[in-house]
DNA sequence: GGGCGGTACTG
DNA sequence: CAGTACC
DNA sequence: GCCC
């Protein structure tokens, strides 16, 4: 910015303000108009990739190069750990960014036309310039966008001449999202001036949906019921981030991604008042302030001994309290359920089930069992939600017990010898951002949870988290034992925790549990990467309890070591638009290495929510059949990518015989100044196009999911891995390992895995399973 | 009272 | 090998 | 912890 002269700055803002006033409230009728439009299709996709990068494969071969190796921070950081004595970890070797590959940002020529018509729709690559001249004939180092997309061309059609200069590299604040506007075209001035602005700051501008929208802006005289209605949407699929015009004037203004669950920024809902009751603030609700409610985060390296640093820099989003409404709750009546063909583009067999993910649920399930009939699956799950007469319509008799309205637990309805029914993935969860009347019981429970894992109960969490999952699908606030008891998964105990919490607001087991002065120590070294349960109680015995302690005196791993160092950065989840962000620097550094490539974001990403814990990378390519013809590309990659001062870290890097699938390690965005640089955790897997499925099955997850879909499988006389669903495993009699490998069943496609056992789709938001 | 996912990397 | 990690 |  420094070349702007002051007077373009000065208009630049002028006619930011200016976007804002008028349309607020100008237009009154325009409202109208808009909606009778809303029958006519959403066709055209005048969205550009900005993709100049020149198709180019860069394979020279692959050379050692420290940069995959395991590598430390770099000194720098040292100074901000204001322990002296830390300073001892801190001066192992810096990172060595290979000093080759100045590549990707000067060499990269001006134009590309076709290199990514193999692959319409999977990245649109960065391009990179310095500066902002536009220039109509490309020329190195100058960006011209024009409005083509491969549809517009295979259809001969017109291009329309449109010309935009993306603005500098580093305030690209879009870079990797898609934006969809609603009003939908760029004929109001003001739109098309915004969707320009958007543009040259990074975003695509779609003009259909697609499920690779990140933002959907909406006009502030729109309401959230009209952009349903237009959308012909029952619900937002979880992962669009919904926000009014405001959203992108303030982050053109900041330069930066604001926070879009900021009041400010929501779409107008006036049916927000009709929604459900949020969770009960319990009664007792300023006494369990001090005692139960979560602490707010404690303060930056506030467990070091030293005075918290003040944050000066803004960061992308602040961190959100255990619940919060993502978006306004829709109270849409279940009657209003519609095929919703938009959110299930790439379903080849009719028989899938649409999405659903607000409290609709209820008729979803429904529905879901018709699409299912023939699979032995009851809909047991819909009779705890609602007082729906549950006649459990067709259970072909198996039925033990037709119980008046009560008590139907389970069904025994079995194929195999198993009842495939009570298998968690049957039934999918929900999205973890939709509000829920049980949040609260859900915090509560989760903690408690939490304790266990790390006095190092093996299977304690896991059945709070199941608990967890159910009560996030239940519709009202459960806070009775009988209403507690009828829900799978909670059994006596759990049921009772459930009404304590409910009705008076705390646990007191919980309160005693964290009462212990050895948990909080406890819990801290468990933050650690690299410490569990086992190592942090040792040390807690040896009479440590600080991070210091554990410096001085312990003897650390290198991944232990950087686990300190970096203890708060890693600590903090990731906002879903820098996981975005992240995730289309990579696209964009693999697309210039290899076209071919296909990266996929997986993980929590994945499943919608609006915070990761940390960044999931598939590596995948069309026709490749073992993780090893990928791996030269990961090495390749990762070197990049440690020149380019993206990795920073090595944490677990593949076995050296070639056969390793899977690289961990940490990241930053390069973009951001360096002090408000944090070091996110990333992983990448290596996944041949033949094993693309059940590695996406497994990388999408959650946790509880992926083990009730395996555990289905065991059952089934297969077994399920992140490279298949096989039959005829043969497992040792006493130990039940596997013996043999078995005969893969099925390994490309996720969905034929979902169907060879039985298991309806889920999209990846509903295996929200805790 | 036994079972509770299946795998990969570190040291 | 145990420990920790990934979903 | 819950389920079988």
């Amino acid at each position: 910015m420094t070349a702007a002269s002051k007077s373009d700055k000065a208009r630049f803002f002028e006619e930011l303000y200016r976007l804002n006033e008028f349309e607020s409230d100008g237009e009154p009728n325009e409202a109208r108009e808009f909606l009778k439009t809303c029958s006519k299709p959403i066709l055209s996709r005048t969205s550009e990739e900005p993709s100049l990068i020149p198709p180019r494969k860069v394979l020279k071969p692959f050379k050692k190069v420290p940069s995959i190796q395991r590598s430390i921070s770099e000194p720098e950081k040292i100074k901000d750990v204001p322990n002296a004595t830390v300073g001892s970890i801190g001066k192992r070797s810096g990172l060595r960014g290979n000093p080759q590959v100045p590549a990707a940002s000067g060499s990269l020529l001006g134009k590309e036309a076709s290199s990514s018509a193999g692959s319409a729709d999977s990245t649109n690559q960065r391009p990179s310039i310095e500066d902002r001249r536009t220039v109509s004939n490309p020329v190195p180092n100058t960006l011209v966008l024009t409005n083509s997309t491969g549809i517009d061309t295979m259809l001969g059609k017109k291009r329309k001449k449109d010309t935009i200069k993306l603005v500098r590299e580093a305030d690209r604040i879009f870079n990797g999202f898609e934006f969809f506007f609603l009003r939908n075209d760029d004929k109001s001035p003001l739109r098309k001036r915004r969707i320009t602005l958007s543009r040259e700051h990074g975003a695509i501008w779609t003009t259909t949906w697609t499920n690779k929208i990140t933002h959907l802006i909406v006009d502030n005289d729109l309401t959230r019921k009209d952009v349903l209605t237009y959308l012909k949407l029952n619900s937002l699929p979880p992962q669009v981030i919904m926000v009014n015009e405001e959203y992108l004037s303030d982050c053109f203004v900041q330069r930066r991604v604001m926070n879009s669950l900021l009041k400010k920024y929501q779409v107008k809902d006036p049916d927000a008042g009709a929604a459900k009751q949020m969770a009960p603030p319990p009664p007792a609700s300023e006494n369990s302030d001090s005692s139960l409610q979560l602490k707010a985060p404690q303060s930056k390296l506030s467990r070091w001994g030293n005075p918290p640093q003040q944050e000066t820099l803004p960061r992308i989003a602040q961190a959100r309290p255990a619940s919060y409404p993502q978006q306004p709750v829709v109270t849409g009546g279940p009657e209003a359920l519609s095929p919703r063909e938009a959110t299930t583009l790439s379903d080849k067999d009719g028989s899938m089930v649409a999405e659903t993910q607000d409290f609709g649920a209820l008729t979803e399930w429904i529905q879901l069992a018709k699409d299912t009939e023939g699979l032995p699956l009851d809909n047991e799950d819909e009779d705890a939600v609602d007082s729906v007469d549950h006649s459990d319509s067709d259970d072909g008799g198996a039925s033990p017990l037709r119980a008046p309205a009560k008590r139907i637990k389970r069904f025994a309805i079995k194929q195999g010898g198993t009842n495939q029914a009570n298998f968690q993935c049957m039934t999918g969860g929900t999205a973890a951002s939709t509000a829920n009347p049980n949040d609260y019981t859900i915090s509560v429970l989760e903690r408690l949870g939490a304790y266990y894992k790390r006095i190092g109960d093996q299977w304690r969490p896991t059945a709070y988290q199941k608990a967890c999952g159910m009560l996030r699908k239940q519709d009202h606030l459960i806070c009775t034992y009988e209403e507690a008891i009828e829900i799978r998964t909670i059994g006596h105990r759990l049921a009772k925790k459930i009404v304590e919490i409910a009705t008076t607001g705390r646990l007191r087991r919980l309160e005693s549990a964290e009462a212990d002065p050895t948990d909080a120590p406890l819990k801290l070294f468990v933050g650690i990467y690299g410490v569990n349960t086992t190592l942090a109680s040792e040390w807690l015995r040896q009479g440590h309890r600080t991070l210091d302690d554990l410096v001085k005196n312990v003897k650390l791993s290198e991944n232990q070591k950087l686990g300190i160092e970096h203890y708060d950065d890693l600590q903090q989840r990731i906002p879903r638009e820098e996981v975005t962000a992240l995730g289309q620097y990579i696209k964009d550094a693999a697309a210039a290495l290899d076209p071919d490539i296909e990266i996929i974001i997986g993980g929590s990403y994945r499943r919608g929510a609006p915070t990761s814990g940390d960044i999931d990378i598939i590596i995948s390519k069309p026709g490749t059949t073992s993780t090893t013809s990928l791996t030269p590309f990961l090495h390749s990659l990762i070197t990049h990518l440690t020149s380019q001062k993206f990795l920073v870290a090595a944490l677990a890097v593949p076995h050296d015989d070639g056969t390793g699938s899977k690289w961990h390690g940490c990241c930053v965005l390069p973009s951001k100044p360096r002090q408000s640089q944090i070091w996110r955790r990333i992983d990448f897997l290596l996944v041949p196009a033949s094993e693309r499925g059940a590695a996406l099955l497994y990388f999408t997850g959650d946790d509880i999911f992926n083990r009730s879909m395996r555990l289905l499988a065991n059952k089934m006389g297969m077994s399920l891995n992140q490279r298949g669903l096989y039959e005829n495993v043969m497992r040792d009699r006493w130990t039940r390992k596997k013996v043999t490998e078995g005969r893969l069943v099925e390994g490309r496609e996720e969905r034929r895995i979902f169907e060879r056992l039985g298991v309806p789709w889920r999209e990846p938001w509903e295996r929200v399973l805790h």
